[in-house]
DNA sequence: CATTGATTTGACCAACTGGTCAAACTCACG
DNA sequence: CGTGAGTTTGACCAGTTGGTCAAATCAATG
């Protein structure tokens, strides 16, 4: 195994240009529908150019795809056992969304590749989000039962969240068609904090 | 033009079986990532066969996507004015539902079409689902304004519905991953009637 | 400015893709 | 059984794709 340099100034910037370009191309084709050239013309280096950088297309992905899993986690990793659960469960639903109105490419190529059954990513979900979730599915889970929120599936709760908020960067041709001149986010995250609020409230 | 005949007892046969196996093709890859001969293999036929059956590619595709539609706006066609507010809207949502259960593949092939920038549906979407989506808005806002329901931005309510009940269809894969053994449609029903009853009730 | 390693490129290749076509085969019907 | 329309296929083609390679160019260091 050859020692690894350390990288240079014109690597560091061409890979970050390549990546940047890659992640604009995937996410509005998909892994088999984009082109190593495409990603090259949108990066504006040649072909071979920018397989100097990086060994095949399905490593720019995988890179790509690393890169996007820890921030995806991120906003739930956030969510504070010691905070008041209703108000940490509403900051969720706005951190999520919030990542879809700035990072709507990323949630398209996360969607696509799990509407495609993920299989490039089966090892990341049923690892550390599997373990997340089941940590965070448990806090809920108590606050239910400590009547501090009302009761609901747990699992499904996270499910409706994640649906819900990355419904606008995902559907968004179709949420902008049928929006007209509005701006999706201008009502979404008042609609999402009502729904979660009326939902969740417990009743005495 | 030729007059077109009447398609033998063969045509009948070998067109449905084309379809249905380009239905699990490209729900499984989207339109870029299938080929003629993945659908071809799956229903059984040559390639050249296929293509005695259908133009193009993009022809099956396209009847494919006719179909769809139809049944993809079905559901919300038969929310009735007449009815009961909220229960309409709770019946709505489980046909929608039903839908992402027994039909996923097709969900997920509009999923794959949406996320992509709808750029084969532009026409559909901007035509009959906006005229239907602003007729029912309309009799959702009315239905509010009259105190039968709660308050809430009426498309948002809407892509929410969408939202909710085809991701369970979509994201099929991280769902069954994260719910291990147990069914995401035991619990489904109940989460989804749950939480639209608590947020759409009138509160008096 | 000379040299050496880093970077860039045109030309190329093999595999795959959508689609064509003429020839062969099958089937219903007289 | 013969015949003509309906059906099927092997061989083929041109364009695209991921990836390679040797040669050319560039940049930093002494």
């Amino acid at each position: 195994m050859p020692a690894p340099r350390a990288p240079t100034r014109i690597q560091r910037k061409n890979r970050a240009t390549i990546l940047e370009a890659a992640l604009d191309v995937f996410s509005r084709s998909g892994f088999r529908g984009s082109t190593v050239d495409q990603i090259a013309k949108a990066a504006g280096l040649s072909k071979p150019n920018l397989l100097y950088y990086f060994p095949s297309k399905e490593a720019i992905f995988n890179e790509l795809m690393a890169g996007l899993m820890d921030s995806w986690l991120d906003p739930l990793r956030r969510l504070d056992a010691d905070g008041d659960p209703l108000e940490e469960i509403l900051a969720y639903v706005q951190r999520k969304l919030q990542m879809s109105r700035d990072f709507p490419r990323e949630s398209r190529l996360y969607a696509n590749e799990i509407v495609q059954g993920a299989p490039r990513l089966h090892g990341v979900i049923a690892g550390e989000l599997k373990d997340l979730v089941e940590e965070k599915t448990a806090l809920l889970q108590s606050w239910m039962d400590n009547g501090r929120i009302n009761h609901a599936h747990p699992k499904h709760l996270l499910f409706s969240i994640w649906s819900l908020t990355q419904h606008y960067a995902d559907f968004d041709a179709q949420v902008r068609l049928l929006m007209g001149d509005e701006d999706p986010f201008d009502a979404a995250p008042d609609y999402l904090e009502t729904l979660y609020r009326r939902m969740l409230t417990p009743q005495s």
